[in-house]
DNA sequence: GCCAACGTTGGC
DNA sequence: GCCAACGTTGGC
């Protein structure tokens, strides 16, 4: 079974790179999108790498890496009517939501900010970059991984 | 704070 | 099943 690669957003505001070096772990909850859903319901695996991306942020761009350490199960903020997050539609015997629990690896000595990776030939197609792509859990190569990793000089 | 681009909802 | 209206995301 072979590392997968993604790229994760959280808006630096509301939980940033340094909460989760704090934390150390955290579970990352509250995605509303059913595709970013299924990439965390069906293929997140324990032990693949993620960016951690500052999104709505100045400057935008990837901050550190995690690791996923629990595979997709249900999102208990959907079934709390309390919960900013909060969905109806969604019930403990049939959730409709879902979230993994991450751990930190690293906050990257240097920022690679969205600008530079959009300057970057090498990593010309990559998701995050393409206009108006707004998906929150995005699948990333592994061969453009490390170039922001190393860009990052992580 | 603006607003373009997008995803989702709901009327028909 | 179309598509307009609406709400949200996220770069700037």
């Amino acid at each position: 079974m072979t590392t997968q690669y993604w790229l994760m957003k959280s808006e630096p505001t509301s939980y940033s790179i340094d909460d989760l070096k704090r934390d150390k772990k955290t579970f990352w909850s509250g995605v509303r999108n059913f595709q970013a859903r299924n990439f965390m319901r069906d293929q997140m695996k324990t032990g693949d790498l993620a960016f951690f991306y500052h999104s709505n942020a100045e400057p935008s761009g990837v901050a550190g890496i995690m690791r996923i350490c629990k595979a997709g199960y249900a999102d208990t903020t959907a079934f709390d009517p309390k919960d900013k997050h909060f969905d109806p539609k969604s019930i403990p015997t049939r959730p409709q939501w879902f979230m993994v629990d991450v751990q930190f690896v690293e906050k990257l000595p240097r920022f690679v900010s969205l600008e530079e990776i959009k300057r970057n030939p090498k990593l010309s197609g990559i998701m995050v970059a393409m206009r108006g792509s707004r998906l929150s859990i995005q699948p990333v190569s592994k061969a453009h991984f490390e170039i922001i990793q190393k860009m990052g000089g992580g």
